[in-house]
DNA sequence: ATGAAAGCGCTAACAG
DNA sequence: CTGTTAGCGCTTTCAT
């Protein structure tokens, strides 16, 4: 009966054109709701359009008007609670204003963060948000950026790139809650971060491809200077990310050495859970034998004794924010790249005290 | 120039083999990588393609295909760390077979559920991975089957629909975790589920209608009945989801009351974080005053004094698993729906204990 | 091995 | 208001 019966063919607007016997424009007018149809032919339609069970391809759709109606994100790690929350804060945004998300993760690597790209761009996302994984190799969001495509940065800034931003001020975040490790009058301060270096030794801020981890150990390294520590740059260890074991071993040397740091800030709650679990196998405790502040607000840092202080960054904001920018730019909005900032809070908790033994003061 | 040249048009395989100079097809051949093609034409259209900087339209191709290389994945709470898990394995599989994913979330909801879908049907995903809200309205699912697009049930199964599905032996694991606290001496257990119910009162089996969650009751009260407990109905608590007050104030009224449980099992381990902080801000003690075993083995956990023994279920295995599934159905394989029960593992850690007051033993 | 031409399902001018 | 006619960018017969 049908020219191409496949047993299980979509039915497509020409079928519902065919049974409501109008012209396929018509049909499509009234599916998509876009043309003037008369009350009585949008009515036959519709009904001939349930009868037959007519789902759209937005595909075609898409091939048709250009826009996917999808937004590409791309973050450096979904294990991260704290990428976690962004993507919902990404997502619900994104839903309520009718878009869809396309997630891909990068796993902090340049390469995969290129390809997923490409991937993103090649479904002809409508736009994108992106936590680049360094800032040495941009090409790639640059070439985003001239293709006209709207691109939001997420959590990591990039000078020179004119593409909206969101981020907090992780220089002075870092900067503050070292401060208060200070003030106990820690002197051996350690900033732990998740970043894979080789060798695994910090040298100095020129080595940090990440902005957001390059902000945050300069505002450590800023205020450990400011309180009067010299050489602070020896506290900073690169524990390295991915194999986990390794990332522990790192830790447990750290904290086993012959001069242990007394204070810790912590650049993740992943690193900090590791601490965190570290001192329970070394038998150490939070405050007495370490202090330990972490960054991100992670369910667990409220619930272990003592509760660990954090720097609670305003990640689903954040999210809510980039997805909002985003939008804008793609519904036509062309200021110019704004940088937004959003404020981070301090939790104060129980995981900070005073230094064992208090260092000679000069 | 160009006929039409409106500043940024993407370069199409048109361009590209203009500028090679041979016919579209051939271009497309070599750029799709499908047909024959002479070596020394194929290094021209590649040389074309790399000048012009040529990014194939992934929506075009899907449409001649008539695959998107895309999966769907439906989950019930993101905010949830047993999804975010799943699909993170989800994920990992199916990237590495080459396809992407698109999440959506339902919220628990049915209508959302029905919503996304038709959204991932009108983008034409090649498959779908689905933990479906409420086993009673399935139709939307049913529908899914019937038009021949690879479906897998994830964590809940659906009796009677005939899809892959992947899930563990709730009933058999609630039933155990249960046993180890009647074993204990425990006679006032609790069940505590993050369900939402009008009114919050558990009646029967009857009521419930996501899979696994009735399961794991089920296996609750038959291990409560084992063990002699009367009536263990009255120890179902339905906490509610959702406002996050709502369920905190179910909670702290279940421990507050004149004979509060001795003992409880968490059907989730946002549940079980609340019990949790309910303990503290009482001032009970966990064993002393409340026994606690939860379902999933969340990062908390293992972090609290005492830790909190959780029964293990293997998610990021369960994620992986369904993705082959239905990858493998995607790529034509078409056995009859196969039922996968993956094992649970019960982690025994600090939080069961006897109960304060022995009660009469009949 | 290559080219010409016909779609995929939809939207978008442009006429009537 | 409705129908006709082109495409969108790619794949895919079918010739050559």
């Amino acid at each position: 009966m049908d020219k191409k019966s496949s047993p299980f063919r979509p039915v497509t607007v020409a079928d519902v054109a065919r049974r409501a016997e109008v012209s396929k424009a018509t049909a499509a007018r009234v599916l998509g709701g876009y043309g003037p149809v008369s009350d009585e032919v949008k009515l036959r339609v519709q009904a001939a359009a349930k009868a037959l069970d007519y789902r759209p391809n937005e595909l075609a759709r898409s091939m048709s008007t250009g826009k996917s109606g999808t937004i590409g994100v791309v973050v450096g790690d979904i294990e991260n609670a704290f990428f976690g929350i962004a993507v919902r804060g990404i997502s619900d945004k994104a839903h309520r204003s009718g878009f869809n998300v396309i997630l891909a993760n990068s796993g902090e690597e340049v390469e995969a963060e290129k390809a997923a790209l490409k991937v993103l761009v090649g479904k002809r996302v409508d736009g994108l948000i992106v936590a680049p994984a360094d800032n040495r190799s941009v090409g790639h969001l640059r070439d985003i950026v001239r293709s006209r495509r709207p691109l939001v940065l997420f959590d990591r800034p990039i000078e020179d790139l004119a593409a909206d931003t969101v981020a907090t001020d992780d220089r002075e975040a870092a900067f503050a809650a070292t401060q208060r490790l200070t003030a106990a009058g820690h002197r051996r301060l350690a900033y732990v971060t998740a970043l894979n270096a080789e060798p695994p030794l910090f040298i100095g801020l020129d080595q940090l491809y990440t902005s957001s981890v390059k902000a945050r150990i300069d505002g450590f390294l800023a205020a450990c200077r400011a309180a009067g520590i010299v050489e602070p740059e020896r506290g900073v260890c690169l524990a390295g990310g991915g194999a986990e074991g390794r990332q522990r071993a790192a830790i447990e040397r750290l904290l086993s050495a012959a001069e242990p740091p007394t204070a810790i800030l912590a650049s993740d709650s992943l690193v900090a859970f590791e601490i965190f679990k570290a001192t329970q196998t070394l038998g150490l405790g939070i405050p007495a034998d370490l202090s330990l502040i972490s960054f991100y607000d992670a369910e667990w840092t409220s619930v272990t004794t003592p509760p660990i202080s954090v720097v609670d960054q305003p990640v689903y904001d954040m999210g809510t924010r980039a997805a909002e920018l985003l939008i804008a730019r793609i519904n036509g909005a062309a200021p110019p790249a704004r940088h937004d900032v959003l404020p981070n809070r301090f939790i104060e908790r129980g995981s900070v005290g005073l230094p064992r033994r208090l260092p000679a003061t000069a």
